[in-house]
Formats: structure tokens, C-alpha cells, sequence
DNA sequence: CACTATACGGAACCTCGGTTCCGTTTGTGT
DNA sequence: ACACAAACGGAACCGAGGTTCCGTATAGTG
């Protein structure tokens, strides 16, 4: 079956035996679904994602068998770069840079992409298989640990808690699409400044107040 | 037509003539789908209001003419319990704790009802419109410039970011779901600790939050 | 107890959007 | 240039779920 006999052109042998045109519009069409799904969200419109793409209904299905396919397509993608972003950060000499860092480029994503933040919470099982393929927990675990360990990040963080930060600052950041003078930098800020270690260790209590 | 001949029982005239289970009804249609929504969000079936309320779907349109209502007066509901908790807030002697308690009620109910953050990204005119006839943004906002003038929580916070952040919050708290073990407390705790003044800002540190 | 306007239940209807199908077009090897 | 499989476009199909309709049941009244 694979490499069929008639087949020929082999040329990288690895590339499947794919029409050039076929290539282009799969590209094509996930591009057009990447903008499409972040502006409309969960709900877009196959439809509207071929005319974006400037081909046929029919066409993004060839390629994606189901909307859900190339939504997991898409989420597999933006989680491989997730975790692209977040090797990046280990890199970091400073860790709580790193960390924030990372966090920033996240919630950037995030803002950016309707979609994703609407799958993190209704399709937990796609966001989390993507999140296992690349490994993102561990590694943000890391970058957590390393964080820790200077001192310079609440104890009581785990990787898991990021996505759910993350997700959140997203949904935040939506609402104020409509107007523009608020920005998911704030929020982002906040968080961070939240995340730091207690200023006296555990909870800031302090007996007098003003 | 209105109010036409025949109809009797008068009662308290302002009260619209309506037989007694109707009203009965009504209620136990309002309660379910409080229920209902909070369970599955936005998209809920009405057959499965119906079938929670222990009634036909034919009786729940005729309360609530279309889905779209039935969630306004379900948002309304809430937001005028969120309005509510923060008059109660304007009372305590203590404005950050004030503050602080109003989250803490806001998250709580976000937490608990999936509809709620769902229609607030997903319908922002109706939620802007619920908050707006009960004041909500002025009453927060009083609450936030108490806070400020104490010099409990940073300066640049706006009324406006109250409902994004109890929003993300709630988004953040309902990834958590399935591992009981994470609770929106702990983000709530991270979100508080944000918002209070950046640490090098002088004035004293305020009293307890929990 | 009889009568009628009001309510009720739930089957039928309608729309929307994902998915399939098939006649046509196009890339590729000869 | 030719032949054919691969790919395309988009009309048609189908199920899901919101909404309507109408025959039946009931609260309220004389």
C-alpha cells in the first residue's frame, strides 16, 4: 500500500507520495483554520475556515476527516510550541526570569487564540494528550523547581497549576477585547507579583495595620 | 386585551393575574435550570431543564419565551446576589477585608456555576446589561478606592477588572475539576497577593484577608 | 358540580452546521 | 500530448437541538 507501485517521484521517500497542490492547500487550510479557530473560538465554521483558506468544504476535509481532527491538529501545534517556549526558558540563567518568561509568551498565546483557551476547558482530554506529547508538565515542572529553589517562587506552585493560570489569564484578557486600554500585561502582572513567596514567608499577616 | 374582562382574583393587582401552580412552576423551572446551567454551561438541553424541573418543555417556554431569556434571567439572578454581597462588603470597617471577602464570594460563585463565566465571555452585552441595573461596577468601584485610600491594594486597579479577573479566576478554578486536590482558594490567594501594593511602596501592610 | 380561561406535556417542525458524495479538474509519469 | 489517479468544489444529506402547536388537564369561579 504505502509507496503503491505505480507511485513514483519518490524523491524523499519519508514524504509520503503526496500531490504538490495537496501539500500546499493543507498548509493552506491550516493557516486559514489557525486565524479562523483563534478569532471565532470553539465554534467556528468549517466553511468560513475554507473560505479563509480559499478552498472548498470538502477540500478541509480531505485533509482534517473531522472539525475535531483539525482542532487537535491545531492544539498540537500551539502545545508544541508551548513547550518549545518553555525549553527556551531553562535556558534562562536567572530562573524566576525564565519562569516569568515563560508565562508571559503563554499568556500572549493565549490571549491571541479564542480557541485555545475554549478547548483548555471543553476538551480537557485533547489539551491534556497534547500537553503529554510534548512533555510541557515536566519541563514546566522544572522551570517551577528551579524557581523554587532560588527562593523566588511561591512554594506551593505546581506544574499543574499553570495551564489552569494561564487559561484563566486568557479568559480575563478576552473580555476587554472591546476596549482596547486594558491589556493582558496587567493581569499578567498581577499574577506574577501574586506568585512571588510571601513577603513574610506564607501568608502576609501582620498584627497592626494602619 | 390586556387584562381582559373575565379575569378576576384581582389579588394584588401589581402581582399579574396567574394561576397559583404556574407561579409554582415557574420557580422550580428557574431552580433547575440555576442547577442545570451551573452543571453544563451555556449548552445545556431545555429538554433536560424540562426533565430536572419535572416538567414538559413546552412549560418552560412558556415561562421563558426562548433559552436566551431563561439564561438572562438566570444572569440577572446572580448578578443581583453579586451586587448584593458587595453593599454587604461596603459595610466592613476594614477595606482591604472587604475587598478581599467580595472576591472571595465572587469567585466562589463563579467556581460554582459554569454558565455564569461561559455567558461572560460568550455574552458580553448580557452581562454588561445585568451588571449595569444593579450597579454592580459602582459599588466595586467604591470598594476598590476604599481599598486604594488604605493603601492595601495596588493603585492601578480599575472597576472594570474586578469581573475579568473573578471570571479567570473561575475559568482557572473549573480545570481542576477532576483533581479535587486543587481549589480556586489557592488562586484565589495568588490573585490577592497580587493585587496587593507593589512591596517597595512604602505604607504600612494591612490586616488579615482570609 | 359545571364551566372556562389558563397551564401543561410532548410530539412535530425547522434551522443550522458538520459530514458525505460525486462529477469535474489537475498534477504527474510515460 | 495522453492517461489516470489524486485532489478539488460544493450541493445534498442528516442529526441535533431550539421552538411551536395543539389536544388534554386543572385551578378558579358561580
Amino acid at each position: 500500500m504505502t509507496t503503491s507501485a505505480t507511485a513514483a517521484s519518490a524523491s524523499t521517500d519519508g514524504a509520503r507520495t503526496q500531490r504538490a497542490d495537496a501539500r500546499r492547500n493543507r498548509r493552506k487550510v491550516l493557516d486559514a483554520a489557525r486565524k479562523a479557530f483563534a478569532e471565532d473560538g470553539l465554534d467556528v465554521r468549517i466553511e468560513k475556515v475554507a473560505r479563509k483558506a480559499g478552498v472548498g468544504v470538502g477540500t478541509v476535509y480531505r485533509h482534517f476527516p473531522t472539525k475535531e481532527d483539525l482542532l487537535q491538529a491545531l492544539a498540537d501545534d500551539r502545545f508544541a510550541g508551548l513547550a518549545e517556549a518553555a525549553r527556551r526558558a531553562l535556558d534562562d540563567p536567572d530562573a524566576w526570569s525564565g519562569f516569568s518568561e515563560f508565562m508571559r509568551y503563554s499568556a500572549e498565546v493565549m490571549a491571541e487564540d479564542r480557541a485555545l483557551s475554549e478547548a483548555m476547558d471543553q476538551r480537557p482530554e485533547m489539551c491534556g494528550q497534547a500537553a503529554e506529547d510534548v512533555r510541557l508538565l515536566e519541563i514546566v515542572g522544572e522551570l517551577i523547581q528551579r524557581a523554587q529553589a532560588d527562593g523566588a517562587l511561591r512554594a506551593d506552585v505546581v506544574a499543574e497549576d499553570v495551564p489552569s493560570l494561564i487559561c484563566g489569564l486568557g479568559r480575563a484578557t478576552r473580555e476587554s477585547e472591546g476596549r482596547p486600554s486594558m491589556s493582558w500585561e496587567r493581569y499578567l502582572a498581577i499574577i506574577l507579583a501574586g506568585l512571588r513567596p510571601a513577603a513574610g514567608s506564607s501568608l502576609p499577616r501582620s498584627p497592626a495595620d494602619s
